[in-house]
RNA sequence: GGCGGCAUAGCCAAGUGGUAAGGCAAGGGUCUGCAAAACCCUCAUACCCCGGUUCGAAUCCGGGUGCUGCCUCCA
């Protein structure tokens, strides 16, 4: 497959260390409050990422971290008047449910910070010994200007940064762009033993250490937003290739795109977040995780409600879909009268070479939607020819799965839930059309007696009625429809 | 001040030299008790503006305008 590199300002051919293997890295989260949007863009595009390249056929090792130990985290846990691992413990487990809910698989090994201290130390005992280093009053610190590339990732020089002016002025720094490997704690702070004394490392060290620890020097793909490439990832080949003079730290560098709120970029700092848990609260964790997927991965992405409800459509669109094709392929036995025996070919040749260029998934969801109408167009039509259609379900579901839109069962489940929310208006439908239920029913049993109700009165041919309580029912966002083969309903997130 | 990015229909969005993918919404049709779903049809002489290069540009170059990212913690 080809990906954009930002070190190279190219997309090129992405050639492994080592064949048929890949190894990547993915810088985590700082937790030190709930996951918002943005962050589950980014886990959901290095999963679609990861997911590809299984589905390609590499054994893929896959470290992300979490940076459980920051000034911030020190920061929050002080007000909080509880331990600093204790908060960011709180915010990882959260993160790990919001992040199961986006269908994100678990990366192979998610090191933490104040677990690796050891290899954190022996990485600076390293940077220290090759000269690139120097101990201050307060910490150790990187000396900029003696490592040649700096500003290669991000695209600036040193002296450019000095015009800018905007590094903060600190006496311990022999240069102002210096940054910190190891500060020196101040009294009551949570802290380690090291060669310089009790202390923390610095922001940037530790994802050298963690991912030199699991995937040795030189990986394939190292990868985070795009806000990280300066100062974090700069810093990070500079202390990485500092600690192995000569040898190249990361083989491509990539990088995803912000989401932003209105104009503005979406962050912690700024506020304006949507956190994943209201959200699913709201709408589905896959409906989410499509929505995320419609735009390419290195654009800004304009958050919008409207944008995920065309997603809820689409999703709704797959997850019938499915269903569907399962159907056919039991009732036919998996061979059907139909058309084309070239559609699951061309879907299949199309969404796989979509993605391999540089993971266009807006190009493989196009290739989703031609291919579910193709193939409803296919039955519809029935021609003479016979086609495959299992193979057709194969196809999809596999595509399914690379895009981690599969789990449609949960979707059902999410779905329920919407229902379960509006068990109120339902009981009060209910008392109105005098179904037979009772206050401690569950929404879905409300729901279904309601159905029924309706079903008598169609089949006593008051339509009139049956009409009234569909519309009442798409008043709070459940549409039904009338098949041949009963009735069904759809779920709708937004009112 | 320095270094970047983006601008495609009502909305989302692909497309980096060969004459505008796909989706949502909308309108019409088939089907249906009526709807919905599904299928069919319609929906940008046109890609922010002005120049230029070219047989040919949304795509390349120059100049504008607007929005935005990084330079400080940040996915």
């Amino acid at each position: 497959m080809r990906i954009h590199d930002t070190l190279t300002r190219r997309t090129v051919e992405l050639v492994p260390r080592d064949p048929g293997k890949i190894a990547m890295y993915v810088c985590g989260v700082t937790p030190y409050a709930s996951a918002h949007i943005g962050h589950a863009r980014t886990a959901v595009i290095y999963d679609l990422l990861r997911r590809y390249l299984v589905h390609v056929g590499y054994a893929v090792m896959y470290v992300s971290n979490y940076t459980d130990i920051d000034d911030k985290i020190i920061q929050r846990a002080q007000a909080q008047g509880i331990a600093p691992l204790d908060l960011s413990n709180r915010y990882i487990e959260e993160y790990v449910e919001d992040m199961a809910e986006l269908n994100v698989l678990p990366p192979d090994v998610t090191p933490r910070v104040s677990e690796s201290i050891e290899d954190i130390i022996d990485l600076i005992t390293r940077i220290l010994a090759n000269g690139y280093a120097y101990v201050s009053s307060d910490g150790v610190y990187f000396s900029v200007r003696k490592f040649g590339h700096y500003g290669r990732l991000s695209g600036r020089s040193i002296d450019e940064m000095r015009s800018g002016a905007r590094v903060d002025v600190n006496e311990a720094k022999d240069d102002p762009l210096d940054f910190a490997l190891w500060k020196l704690a101040k009294p009551g702070e949570i802290s380690w033993e090291s060669p310089w004394g009790k202390g923390r490392p610095g922001w940037h060290i530790e994802c050298s250490a963690m991912s030199l620890r699991y995937l040795g020097g030189g990986f394939d793909i190292h990868g985070g937003g795009e806000d990280l490439i300066f100062p974090h990832h700069e810093n990070e080949i500079a202390q990485s290739e500092a600690a192995f003079p000569g040898r190249q730290f990361v083989r491509y560098w990539m990088h995803s795109g912000m989401v932003n709120m209105g104009a503005e970029k979406m962050s912690k700092s700024l506020g304006n977040v949507m956190t994943v848990r209201e959200l699913l609260k709201q709408y589905p964790g896959q409906v989410i995780r499509l929505y995320l997927l419609q735009t390419s991965y290195e654009k800004p992405l304009k958050f919008s409600l409207d944008g995920i409800g065309q997603a809820f459509s689409n999703y709704e669109r797959m997850a019938e879909f499915e269903t569907f094709v399962q159907e056919l392929v039991k009732s036919s036995g998996g061979l059907i009268q139909g058309g084309d025996q070239d559609i699951c070919d061309r879907f299949v040749r199309e969404f796989d070479a979509a993605l391999a260029e540089n993971l266009n998934t807006s190009r493989a969801l196009a290739a989703v939607y031609e291919f579910m109408t193709h193939v409803r167009r296919m039955v519809t039509e029935g021609h003479a020819a016979t086609v495959d259609v299992s193979c057709a379900m194969k196809a999809f579901q596999s595509a399914l799965w690379v895009l981690g839109l599969d789990e449609t069962g949960a979707y059902m489940r999410d779905k329920m839930a919407l229902v379960a929310s509006r068990c109120n208006d339902l009981q009060t439908i209910a008392a109105e059309v005098g179904a037979a239920v009772d206050d401690q029913s569950a929404a879905s049993d409300v729901l279904d007696a309601i159905i029924v109700k309706r079903q008598g009165a169609r089949s006593a041919g008051q339509y009139d009625v049956a009409d009234q309580i569909r519309e009442r029912l798409r008043g709070i966002g459940i549409a039904l429809e009338d098949g041949v083969d009963g009735v069904r309903y759809r779920i709708h997130g937004k009112q």
